[in-house]
DNA sequence: TTGTACGCGTTATCAC
DNA sequence: GTGATAACGCGTACAA
């Protein structure tokens, strides 16, 4: 492929010229300048950004890591995110993790050998994790998104989980709800799914109910009934079920309705997230919704600020509730009759 | 950050020899090796990918272009390729174009001059698409992804669009449809869209009945339901719908019932692409299943063999049809109260 | 306005 | 085993 050495040689300028026709037209005569890039395009020049990258330290790239492309949330975080880069002229070095801590820190250790300007990320667990110890030591400057660290010393973009469900708990409360429980994915590698328990224990005990424990399932999106059923049932048995993502719940109500549950006579369900099939669904899925693409946009913009210097900032966005018809009032509360 | 003369020369031995540490060690003595790798620790030194990318003329990078991540089909595949890229040792540059033909050639164009080893790429329109064919004529190897080109000179995976629709059909005649019709977006900008228009007409034809002129949305995802009116009452109405993709049907089903229409009953719909999600609403959706992981991962694998020398080869995967809820037999042909 | 010369951090090819 | 040294393709201070 033609350097920028051969079109300095057929334009008859030397290499210089050559480079500041492209970089700097105006320190050039436009007569030369012309020839240059008539050269260029004879001969199919195409400027080597490796070379530039090494030579400026700089790549003009982003590493985004992110758990799983399956998840609408993080696929429209991520579509969000790459319109918002490219219009400030960056590109996206994506990857996914699992949930997985050890392939978080490979990809990081991959992505600053790239040289990448900056990361933004959302890590299984924000608490404790050894790799954004690791990162603050980098000088790379990065950002989480969806995860909520407990300090104010990284820069992150999140809602207030904890509020979050303490809203979407309310609104079972106002249903009439008091036997409410919630459902989550292995609560061990989820910072806000434990933010998210939080913030439906204190709305259930500011009523004086009892909140209960979580009911956990072995995956992030998926419900386990033999693991549900048994909340279900007796006099003492769940009439709502909070779940830590949109997908979750989509699973909850599928499986409940398939043992001969009515969602929302029988069992009220709400998920978190807000994606937006979930307004297409029957019936629609009541969610705390999360501005996906705001967030997606938001991050990119925080993240170019630290690149620029600033400081990092913890980015506390709005959610809002969508009162979908997942969630009902509660029906005669336990006299109805429930097929287990 | 330190560099390889730095690591070398707290080694004290030459870069040649830091280099040959980390490249090739049993070429180097044990105990020189320890040093160097000792120093390196010491020095938190991390090698230059943009220096080895630039030496060896290789990046180990695949550009990926997407058309929209908020449709899943999309998402799952470019997960699907993450990982099996990963696993190989290349990572992804990922973008989106939104089904415009100019930042096609754009990103295109961007991705060459970070010389990418390969590409991966969904366009809006194989058949008549400037970018292909000026790729065509560049070294890079490139594989396209749901596009079904119609020569064989390019390396594509994809399902048979005509065959699946055609069986799409065949499956609503055979619950006794005979006004059937199809929805799709923009057909302009998708050879898929009309190779699946093709395949409906010929399974019509075979009946002989008349196959309808594509229902045309505005949008590839979403439903216009003004436009869809029309062709629903009168003795001539439509009983059933073969719509372009599942996000499409979704929509369409979801404006149906809005509308009073009970889906099947009134209407049968069927999708495409097979989503995990549809089959978690009710009515459960129908549709004909891509493949979308097995694509993900056969389009790397396509692409690393191109890349190896081989010649393109269209791979062509089986599709699929599951049955679900949304299609069901036709119910009194003309007789059927229908809500307008 | 244009040219010269060096550096970016590697890998690869020689010699020793 | 190890060490010089030349690429790789470009940006840019400095000189002309």
């Amino acid at each position: 492929m033609a350097d920028l050495a051969a079109v300095a040689k057929r334009a008859g300028v030397s290499r210089a010229t050559a480079a500041r026709a492209f970089s700097q037209p105006e320190l050039v005569r436009q007569s030369t300048c012309e020839r240059v890039l008539e050269a260029a395009r004879e001969l199919s020049f195409r400027p080597n950004r490796l070379a530039q990258q090494l030579r400026t330290q700089a790549t003009r790239m982003i590493g985004v890591l992110i758990p799983d492309l399956r998840n609408p949330v993080f696929a429209e975080q991520l579509q969000a995110m790459e319109v918002a880069a490219r219009e400030q002229g960056y590109a996206l070095l994506v990857t996914t993790t699992g949930y997985d801590a050890s392939r978080e820190a490979d990809v990081i250790e991959e992505m600053l050998c790239q040289r990448v300007d900056g990361l933004v990320l959302t890590v299984a667990d924000a608490e404790n994790s050894e790799v954004l110890v690791k990162l603050a030591q980098e000088s790379v400057p990065f950002v989480l998104v969806y995860n909520q660290p407990a300090t104010d010393e990284v820069a992150a973009v999140t809602v207030d989980n904890r509020w979050a469900m303490y809203d979407a708990t309310q609104h079972l409360l106002a249903l009439g709800h008091r036997q409410i429980g919630m459902v989550a994915g292995p609560v061990a590698q989820s910072d806000r799914a434990r933010l998210r328990y939080e913030g439906y224990c204190q709305a259930m005990e500011e009523q004086a109910l009892t909140a209960r424990p979580v009911i956990e399932m072995p995956q992030h999106t998926q419900a386990s009934f033999p693991l549900l059923a048994p909340q279900l049932s007796g006099p003492e048995g769940l009439t709502a079920l909070l779940c830590s993502n949109d997908l979750l719940a989509l699973s909850v109500i599928s499986d409940l309705q398939r043992r001969g549950y009515r969602v929302p006579d029988d069992v009220s369900v709400i998920g978190f997230d807000g994606i937006e099939l979930g307004d297409l669904f029957y019936p629609s899925l009541c969610s705390v919704v999360q501005p996906r693409a705001i967030i997606g946009r938001t991050a990119v913009s925080v993240l170019l600020a630290r690149m620029g210097g600033e400081q990092p900032a913890v980015k506390r966005l709005p959610h809002q509730l969508r009162k979908g018809e997942s969630a009902g009032p509660l029906q005669r509360p336990s006299t109805v009759a429930r097929r287990p």
